[in-house]
DNA sequence: ATAATAGTTGCATGATGACACAAATAAGCA
DNA sequence: TGCTTATTTGTGTCATCATGCAACTATTAT
């Protein structure tokens, strides 16, 4: 059974998930998880190898999963800037925010490395 | 035994997760799980921090977990080769493998901006 | 207006995962 | 030998989430 202390320390408000820690350029946890799902990572690596804009119809075609799902992959990397959407008449044009994804991780490297000790030159 | 390094590449097997596309640089999803959850990202924040090893019952009192939980964080880190683990005595000290991390994200920018169209540039 | 197509959203379900607590392991000390 | 401390592991519970299917919205064509 849950404690009382487990209890309130669920914080389960909304959006808790953002911002982990005072060291700048680490993400929070809400990004990493949007790229941390098995499917979404290959959502976002087959726009990026397509090198183009892509119709949530065609690259459901890719995956053995409904296209609602997709879409809802795809909304959550939407939401967290990782992906743009535009839609043209009935379809929506997904496509990869290149710079805006390779500066996350680029910080969050240098994040790391600004803190490395010296001598761990392993 | 876990002062031996690489013990993150030996769950390839089972691990339906691992490797998720043909791009080279871009993480598995299970690595990237590891540092998507946000207690993990805030340990790993504490211990970039803390700039020198720290041992479980120390890292956990910064927390409002139990130990086990920190224990059973730590492993998952550990396991994916973030962390390194090194027992001396009854305690283990865990520490960044900065090199590791740091390399592992900046291959994941390069691997995004690589196939950044020319024209993309925002 | 009706029909057809593209995409999103509501809802139920099964799988995964974080957590607390207890028990087990391991190492040092009386 | 116990006794204490540090860490890991077993187990059950609760929350989150990926998924399928159905319903809904939006846009275009007949």
């Amino acid at each position: 059974m849950m404690t009382q202390i487990s209890k309130h320390l669920k914080k389960t408000q909304k959006g808790e998930d953002r911002g982990c820690c005072g060291i700048p350029g680490i993400p929070d946890s809400r990004f990493l998880k949007a790229v941390s799902d098995s499917t979404r990572l290959r959502i976002l690596a087959h726009l990026v190898e397509a090198q183009e804009p892509q119709i949530v119809s065609e690259i459901a075609k890719n995956f053995p999963i409904d296209v609602s799902v997709v879409s809802r992959h795809l909304a959550i990397l939407r939401n967290e800037g990782i992906l743009l959407a535009e839609k043209q008449g009935k379809e929506v044009y997904y496509s990869v925010r290149y710079e805006f994804l390779s500066s996350i991780f680029r910080g969050f490297a240098s994040a790391i490395e600004s803190c490395c000790p010296p001598k761990e030159r392993k």
